[in-house]
DNA sequence: CCTACCGATCGGTAGG
DNA sequence: CCTACCGATCGGTAGG
């Protein structure tokens, strides 16, 4: 099965437009800019170099679509948390890697093209129900059951407090992202907070969350 | 000034449809359940039984229809707080009341007609900024600064700890609301939190609350 | 003459 | 692969 020009990954002579994964990225590119019903098949053949016919006969339907570059985007973000929550699992210093992944969330979950797809998929989560529980269980929930198992192996080690690890979780999911993230999706993006506003929220989240969860144990007690 | 018949609302003899606030409150149902794009200005108008001349005399487009029925909302939840957030300022049972807020927070808050509004402001956020704006200020920064004012004279009574009571105001929003919201918003009330969880939520939320803000003072000291 | 309102239809553009 | 084109429906405005 080896082809004859392995450098070119286009699997015709045609010079042609963009297919498959490129395909959806333009096609995300455009929806995230535009919205769903702003969104035309017009421009996104035009994007991707290839004629409507040809964009509906890999997605029958512009709906179809849709769920195709969801489904894409939420596989792609399917393990990026797991290095920076490995990280926390292994800790010594709990504050420190709590505030660590604080930041990590802010970077990650503010950013623009995140932002923007949640925006997205909430705008058409009544015509679209079953695109947005695919999104809202292989992203959301999927992340926070994963905190929710460091969250446990911390306890375990006496590092956290017992008690329902994914209760935990959701608190400390919302006490760093939901002010931000509130903003940033009711502003577009027009009143951000500052670095500083967003770190000194990281520390406050971080604070309220051990002042709740941190063990009992006077060894490790704080002032 | 007397007019003969002061019985009748209607300014001249014609049957009529509605208008002022009767003709918002049809457009925003249709909004609601319909979305932005697919709301048409024939269908509020038939809703409202006047013409579409009419409708455009009194709002000269669709975005400023959409931009009366945003303002004419938040007016009207601009002081439905009030009375909940003067209970929690003169109690003398903090944690009780703190948890009476929650639940109406709850009730009010997740209820199909306000998480539809906020959807609907989400997804046009990017095309109508200035609207979106006035959502977020006149109605979430409104009611957080409001809790952040009765934060601050529990503090100074001695029944909560001393410090940024926006920062306060804020984590207990989120605690609260965060994630029961979250949830609403992705899958369109179709899995909703039972009422048993939503108040295991609200019982966590006040308890990781009032482990950071509660007074250090010695008489008031919590197990 | 004016205001309020209607039936009909305009130019453009959507998904397919 | 592309151009042309469909049935339908949109926001906004004409004449009367």
């Amino acid at each position: 099965m080896a082809s004859e020009r392995t450098v070119q990954p286009r699997r015709r002579g045609r010079p042609g437009g963009l297919e498959g994964a490129d395909l959806l990225s333009v096609a995300r590119d455009i929806l995230l800019r535009e919205g769903y019903a702003a969104t035309t098949m017009d421009a996104i053949a035009a994007a991707a170099r290839i004629s409507k016919q040809t964009l509906y006969r890999s997605h029958a339907s512009k709906q179809e679509l849709f769920a195709a570059v969801v489904t894409d985007w939420v596989e792609r973000g399917q393990n990026a948390m797991r290095p920076h929550l490995d990280r926390l699992r292994s800790t010594e210093e709990v504050e420190q890697a709590l505030l660590d992944l604080a930041g990590i969330l802010h970077a990650a979950v503010l950013s623009p093209p995140v932002v923007q797809m949640r925006s997205l998929v909430i705008a058409e989560a009544e015509r679209f129900p079953e695109i947005a529980a695919e999104y809202v269980q292989r992203s959301w929930e999927r992340n926070e059951a994963l905190l929710a198992d460091v969250f446990a192996d911390l306890a375990g080690r006496g590092l956290l407090a017992t008690g329902d690890a994914g209760t935990a979780a959701q608190q400390f999911t919302w006490l760093v992202l939901g002010a931000p993230l509130d903003r940033i999706t009711l502003t577009a993006g027009a009143s951000r907070f500052s670095e500083e506003q967003l770190a000194a929220m990281a520390r406050d989240a971080v604070a309220t969350f051990l002042a709740r969860w941190q063990p009992a144990s006077p060894v490790r007690r704080r002032v």
